[in-house]
DNA sequence: CATTCAGCGTGACAATTGTCATGCGCCAAT
DNA sequence: ATTGGCGCATGACAATTGTCACGCTGAATG
């Protein structure tokens, strides 16, 4: 018996899958949990054989919770299910130690049996994915990736220039060497760049 | 008996939800549609009571098709279940007179009670949009539509006015104006509010 | 049928954004 | 102990973006 732990703050489909698996008679989910904190939580308290995550959760990002696991509770295998095929978010997954890496159009019936798989050991990674794995590594300095996220939203050079307490031509520049290095031709172009590749 | 069509593009929901309202026994699952397109194929051939249907997916999204239904089968009920709590959409699926909208984040146990009460002939709104449903109403035009998707991609002035065949400043202009209605204070922030609403 | 108004289109000018040369400190490899 | 490279920080200058005043059209209103 493989004893389960979800993490899915989409509530229809925690729902849906966790129906799902325990129509499985090897499978048990031992919890829900609709985001990263509640999830180390209940993995506290139950001490599941498998974590199966999002990403994209408030708080603790899945990323974060595979991190956390790898460094605390070792013995506890991780599968990462997600929307987003990007690099980085697959590489670091895979930094972290995961067991699998599935995508959220797998078809339901192979969950189920990815999920065995990844428990006898083997690391199962969506197809899709398995190539472009290491692809490009992360190019961004920490400073590089504070103004981006920032100017992802809309905001301007002086304001960020203000909270980040830089002068606004140095916000300027952080800019310029990241449309530079992702080969971007404005702002809003390299954020899209970087975060399709899961860099921010 | 409720004979059902999903449209969902997200397999793994498409699949769990499926197997989850075959469990129930007033309700009977008679296709799945990965798409818009094959959704409306599939309607043809089925004549469903029902249409359970996501909205962003690929080629014909939930709302043409919800709009479609309203023109060429309009005893067909549609409910649609998105992610996004974006007026605009709900406004716009209000419009195609559909019976329900529902987000994915509903627990999973209340979606074959909503399915219920929306073919008895009640409409089911998702609580936290019910309210928010007449608020603002889309004040772009057409041209201040277009330049503010192209604005979101990251391309140019220069790139738009040639995509368009306007000159550069017309360009501006547009989405100076589109900046200005949605009281933001760049093209970014404009874009994200306008998506946001549900107006790209 | 005159008038008003919204949408389309434009260019001049102002403000913001992007590029580049430069300097500083730190650390790792010679 | 140097030297070279990298990340951080800045300002001058260039390019792009944002604002404004304007003209044109057609549809709606009186």
């Amino acid at each position: 018996m493989i004893r389960i732990l979800l993490a899915e703050d989409q509530n229809l489909l925690l729902g849906a899958i966790g129906q799902l698996l325990a129509l499985e008679d090897d499978l048990d989910v031992v919890g829900r949990a609709a985001d990263g904190d509640e999830a180390r939580a209940l993995i506290e308290q139950h001490r599941p054989d498998m974590v199966v995550s999002d990403i994209e959760m408030p708080g603790m990002t899945g990323l974060e919770l595979a991190e956390w696991l790898a460094r605390e509770h070792p013995e506890i295998r991780v599968v990462i299910l997600t929307t987003f095929a990007r690099p980085g978010y697959l590489r670091r997954a895979l930094e972290a130690g995961v067991s699998g890496y599935l995508l959220k159009d797998t078809p339901a019936e192979k969950l189920a049996d990815a999920i065995r798989r990844a428990q006898r050991g083997e690391r199962v990674i969506a197809p899709e994915l398995a190539l472009t794995a290491f692809d490009a590594k992360d190019p961004l300095t920490m400073r590089e990736r504070q103004v981006l996220r920032l100017a992802g939203e809309g905001i301007s050079n002086a304001e960020m220039g203000r909270r980040l307490h830089l002068a606004e031509g140095t916000v300027r520049n952080y800019l310029s060497e990241a449309i530079g290095k992702l080969n971007a031709d404005n702002r809003i172009e390299a954020w899209r760049i970087a975060r399709d590749q899961g860099w921010l």
